[in-house]
DNA sequence: GTATGTA
DNA sequence: TACATACAACGCTGC
DNA sequence: GCAGCG
């Protein structure tokens, strides 16, 4: 066992050899390691963010589970935001991040809301599934067709791997849409896909009758999580969800985005999220497209 | 990984 | 003391 | 109504 202080607060870090993916060496303490170089990026795009998540205690060839409550012997500092009968952590700062991924955390999944204002969507994103044998090549070449159609809507779109072999397009957003309107808006841009590249989209919901990039439009609710940008993936790659400019989505694979390579990415390119943070748009001008489906 | 319940 | 068990579910959709 | 879905 290992006492670290982060923040002035006193952290028991226990079993930092373990690996995590056996299969790379990669263990427990290089993980935090990663959380502990990133968290001033990932941070703010976490701040306020009911979090849900996936705990591996004993690696990603183990067992997992899904974890929304904040567990009952966690340290009196965590943040956390009530509604539902649901206690979410809210992952503020560096050392409630790093008692997270002590407690065997890969995945961290952000509500797509603040707890300030829980009915209203920060973003609305488009969720590109390529099903088998579509793969990411499939889903950026739907990712380009979504940007131009965006741009037509007069939106901007912020592409980042899902770090397995998906596409996701945030549209940040004036926090003052419900997520009827972010589900209608991505619904409108799913059928507009269809048309475009029929054969290549799909918008079936039934996955053993589902074939190419289904658009995932439903992912647009309040009570629906979406991998958070710049989280680990229990990939054999120790995949990350990584931001990515348009420019690059085409000759890029998910797989090189990865716990290792990750930080000297961020510190060679920023934060390619940060528009997402900032770049918040109005849909009032799409009144007549969202205005009832 | 850790808290809690049961034998 | 030892061992088992929990740790998410929500809301919509198509049949 | 209910299974399927993420
Ligand atoms: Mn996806
Ligand atoms: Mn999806």
């Amino acid at each position: 066992m290992t006492i670290v202080e982060v923040e002035g607060r006193i952290l028991r870090l226990t079993n930092l050899d373990k690996p995590m993916w056996p299969e790379l060496n990669l263990t427990k303490g290089e993980l935090l390691h990663y959380f502990a170089q990133m968290a001033s990026v990932v941070l703010p795009h976490w701040q306020d963010r009911p979090m849900t998540v996936v705990r591996y205690p004993h690696g990603v060839e183990g067992p997992f589970f899904y974890q929304k409550n904040c567990p009952s012997g966690s340290p009196e500092w965590i943040h956390t935001f009530s509604t539902g009968g649901t206690n979410y952590v809210l992952v503020n700062d560096e050392s409630t991040l790093i008692w997270m991924v002590n407690q065997g955390v890969i995945e961290f999944h952000p509500a797509e809301f603040s707890a300030g204002r829980p009915e209203r969507a920060s973003y609305a994103v488009i969720d590109l599934d390529p099903t088998h044998p579509f793969g990411f090549e499939a889903a950026v070449e739907v990712a380009l067709q979504c940007r131009e159609i965006l741009l037509e809507l007069g939106l901007r779109g912020y592409p980042k791997t899902s770090g397995a072999t998906g596409v996701h397009i945030y549209i940040p957003l004036e926090p003052q849409y419900t997520f009827d309107v972010t589900l209608a808006l991505a619904k409108a841009v799913g059928v507009m896909l269809a048309k475009a590249a029929p054969g290549l989209v799909t918008l079936e919901r039934l996955v053993k009758r589902r074939q190419g990039v289904y658009v995932d439009y439903l992912q647009n609710a309040s009570s629906r999580t979406l991998v958070g940008v710049y989280s680990p993936r229990p990939t054999p790659s120790a995949s990350v969800s990584t931001p990515v400019t348009w420019e690059e989505l085409t000759r890029v694979h998910p797989d090189e985005f990865t716990v290792r390579t990750l930080p000297q990415r961020v510190n060679a390119v920023g934060d390619l999220f940060a528009p997402v943070l900032t770049d918040r748009q109005s849909l009032d001008h799409l009144a007549s497209l969202l205005g009832r489906s």
